[in-house]
DNA sequence: TCATTAATGCAACAGTGTTGCAAATTAAAT
DNA sequence: ATTTAATTTGCAACACTGTTGCATTAATGA
């Protein structure tokens, strides 16, 4: 099964350095297809286990490239949000650790830094 | 200024375990109000640092109260959200530390780790 | 009382995301 | 090659979150 549509946003996220939106992913897609299309797409390619979703600080999903997930997402790394440039990406160096009290059955871990980011602050 | 909707919605989100969001406020108020109006109330009481946003894994901004901000918010606490039954909560113990690589500024930190709350996993 | 300010309701709008159904496209089987 | 099945896509409609403008009402202060 060779979806173009699959194709074209699986390499818009894998070469953007930064988190797309489906806004933005609609925009940069040239051969223009509906939302739906970009949605469900988004969710094939989620599901298996090219991209993962990122809550921004607004509420909105943004998606980004996977390294090294098949099935089992693990996104234990920290995401940046620039307030400037509005761009979010993936800060893989950080590997956080929390140690939360009994009972607390730890799944996914959503941790989005806001602020100023290198680019806008120089 | 006496705003009984204020008020009572201060009362809500103070004396709630969990964080609450806009359409569960909107339930919880016997005084019915307009939609709208409780957006503006919940933008106030966050300008005022009473309370602060969380933004769930489904994108939802959730409220809760605020423990000694006045107008600058301070929330480097942990959040944690419930698959099961749904519930926000902020666990204030856990003062997490990133050090990030150079260049960034660091304004606000939304972590929400997702999962299992010991009510429901018990 | 009168003027000013704040609070509320209403209508309208933009945006995100989902669902159902039909049409088209692709893959598979005979 | 023709038919059948599965997948993909588009369209319409919907629910929900959140915002803005404007008019109306309520509260404050002189």
């Amino acid at each position: 099964m060779k979806s173009l549509t699959k194709i074209q946003i699986k390499e818009l996220i894998v070469h953007s350095n930064i988190a797309l939106s489906h806004q933005e992913i609609s925009k940069r897609l040239e051969r223009q297809c509906d939302r739906v299309t970009i949605y469900r797409t988004l969710d094939k390619l989620m599901a298996e286990g090219f991209i993962h979703r990122i809550i921004d600080v607004d509420g909105v999903s943004k998606f980004a490239a996977c390294h090294g997930c098949t099935k089992n997402h693990h996104h234990q790394h920290v995401h940046f949000s620039c307030s400037v440039c509005g761009s979010v990406t993936c800060i893989e160096e950080i590997e956080p650790g929390f140690s939360l009290s009994e009972g607390y059955k730890v799944q996914e871990m959503n941790i989005t830094l806001s602020g100023v980011c290198p680019v806008c602050s120089a």
